[in-house]
Parts: C-alpha cells; sequence; structure tokens
DNA sequence: GTCTATAAGGAGATAGAC
DNA sequence: GTCTATCTCCTTATAGAC
C-alpha cells in the first residue's frame, strides 16, 4: 500500500501548505519537497494541481462531523439547555480550532470565489452543514418545549454566528486565544436568556 | 497629475484583481495590461508587488466609515432601538455588500494569516472597528435605559455577527442574495427581544 | 511508482532609451 | 513616466529510463 501512503502524504502535505500560502502561493515543487519524492512522481496520484485541492475539498466536504460534535454527554444533556448550550459551544470550538479544521477552513476562506472556481464545496456549504446539525438540536427542544419555538434556521444562525466569527477570529488575527472560554459563556448566557421559555 | 491617476488605476486594477484571484494568483502582468501600461511602467509607483497590496489594505484600514453607516436618519431613531436597529443592520450590509468593499473583505479573507504576512491589518482588526462602533451605540442606549445592561462588547458580538456571516455567504457562496432582507428583519427582531428593558 | 531530464512558458523585477 | 528589451528564477507538466 505504498501508493496510498504516498497520495495521504501529498494531501495532508498540501493542505498544510495551501492553507498557509494560498493555493495559487504554494507550488508542485514544495508539495513535492515536503512529501519527500520528486514533483514528477505527484502526476502519478494527481492528473494536475487542481485535483489535489479538489480531493482536499471535497473529502472534508464529504464527512459527517455530527458524531464527533454530538457527543453521548452533549446529547444527556438535552433536557437542560443551558448546559447543553455550553458544552455545545466548546465542542463546535474545540472542533473549529484544532489543526486540521483551521487548515480546511483556511482554505475554504481563501478560495472563497465560489462562482470562478471549479470547487463545488464553499465555505457557504461549510456553514450550511452546522447549520443543519443546530436545526436538528433545536426541533427537539421545541417539541419538548425547552425553548420558545422560533424558526429553526434563525435560532441556528444565532446560535452559531458568534462562536464561528470568534474561530474566524482566532484564525485570522494576530492575538492568542485568550478569553474565548469567557466569550462562549457570555454568548451561551445571551442565547439562552433569548431563547428560553 | 498624471502620475496619480495611474497610480489610482493601478490600486483600483489590482483591489480586482486581488480580490478575484488571491495576492499570488494575479500577477503584475496582468494588473499592468488591465491598467493599460507595462509591467515595468508599475514600478515607477511601486516598489514590489508586495507594496501595491500593503497600500490597498492600509488605505482601506484607516478610513472611518463610522460617517458612512451613522447616518443622520439612522441616529434619529436612537431613542426607538427596534427600528434602529433595523435600519443598522440595512446600513451594515449594504456597506459591506457594496462592489469595494465585498472586494476589500475577500482580499482579508484570503490573506488571512496576519502571522507569516507582513500585513499589519487583518480581518479581525477589520471586524473589531466594527465592534467599536457598537460599542458606542450600545453604550448610550444603556445609559438611557433603552436595553438591558450588558457588556459592550458582548452586545456588539451578538448583534454583528450574524450579520456578518451574512455577508460572508454572500460573498462565498453561489447562492443569489435572496432573502437577505429577511434575515435582518428576523436576526434585528430576535436581538431586540434578547436586549430590551 | 519514482527517478532524471527537460520542455514551455510565466513570474517579479531592472536597465536604459525616449 | 512610459517604453522596449532582457535577466533570472520559478511555475506546472511531460517523456522516458529504471
Amino acid at each position: 500500500m505504498k501508493m496510498t501512503n504516498t497520495k495521504e502524504k501529498i494531501l495532508e502535505v498540501s493542505l498544510k501548505l495551501f492553507s498557509e500560502k494560498s493555493f495559487s502561493g504554494a507550488s508542485i515543487r514544495e508539495i513535492a519537497k515536503q512529501t519527500g519524492i520528486r514533483e514528477s512522481a505527484i502526476y502519478n496520484h494527481f492528473k494536475s494541481k487542481d485535483e489535489i485541492l479538489n480531493e482536499i475539498i471535497s473529502e472534508f466536504g464529504k464527512r459527517n462531523f455530527g458524531s464527533i460534535i454530538l457527543t453521548d454527554e452533549l446529547l444527556n444533556l438535552l433536557p437542560k439547555p443551558e448546559k447543553f448550550f455550553l458544552l455545545f459551544s466548546n465542542n463546535l470550538l474545540n472542533f473549529w480550532n484544532s489543526e486540521n479544521e483551521r487548515m480546511f477552513i483556511k482554505i475554504l476562506m481563501s478560495e472563497n470565489s465560489g462562482k470562478n472556481n471549479n470547487v463545488n464545496y464553499t465555505l457557504e456549504d461549510y456553514l450550511f452543514d452546522f447549520e443543519k446539525l443546530c436545526g436538528f438540536i433545536f426541533k427537539e427542544m421545541i417539541n419538548y418545549r425547552l425553548i420558545k419555538k422560533d424558526r429553526t434556521r434563525i435560532l441556528s444562525k444565532e446560535f452559531l454566528s458568534p462562536l464561528f466569527l470568534t474561530e474566524i477570529e482566532l484564525i485570522c488575527g494576530t492575538k492568542e486565544k485568550s478569553d474565548y472560554k469567557f466569550i462562549i459563556e457570555r454568548h451561551t448566557k445571551f442565547f439562552w436568556n433569548a431563547v428560553k421559555v
């Protein structure tokens, strides 16, 4: 399975370099170098540089992260929404802020022109995947009269946006993630006050 | 003043190309072509390609958009927060979604590595500028007992995040801006219910 | 499946005439 | 301040030996 390993290594290195330098800023030469092979060997695994990017994006795009974020511990808290929101927020930010996910988000942010691009999974799609996850949760909570009735799409947006923007600030800024626990707590409290019955 | 005109044209074309193709994806060659001069002539106005980017970012970064967004019409609504929030949201999204601003936001999104980069104004700084604007508003509203007392930083985040993320979705997605009026209305309502005394 | 060698062209930047 | 001409290096990608 030597081929598979090499291919995986190429994808891994490309993810890193594309996220650091953007797609056009990273070169096949450097990808090959850091993979430990020659440039020409890359073309045994991928037709072109574009194909590497497409494979990264479509691979990440078709994951199911629901099971990673909706842990058993979290789902057990469903009857206690305030606690649920706090752990949910933490799970989300820990997920987004993991090394691989940060790199993927960076790539989605820099390859941001879903129009000019032949990429078929954009940051909008990524956000929508999380909205669906939230939608499912809020629907349950509304059914059980745990929170006020409202459109799940709006609730998802209100809940997710401040969290995801916090992650974007972590990614884009120069500051350290000093007070992101604090932000999560305050956001959770604000949101809970807005939706509690 | 021919030089000034040419320099402005170079900046204008670069803004467009950097936002479309990212910094490394756009070439001096193409910038020159679309400006209507030769590549070498660019170097009469800028030392390097990096300098063009830096000038774009620092020029946009030091604007004061407060006066554009906080119109008289809007400030007159200060005593009526619900109406204020609605028009404020509209002003913000109209501003972000204007052609030049979209291009600038795209550039901030793709040149997202405030660490590796010699750029001194990041997306985080940009967002922080709007948080300051909001902070000023919310402080006034709290003083006049128009909304519940809370940290202005939290209020700003809660108010701005869903709006800015809507703009990001407009920029990154392939969908049309079909229902962004609707989103603004629902967000304003949600926020107002959360902060009203 | 990886290598060496090379093609073919694009990149940023400079020199010097006008 | 813009031009032509050119430098030097880097880019993606391919051909063919092993």
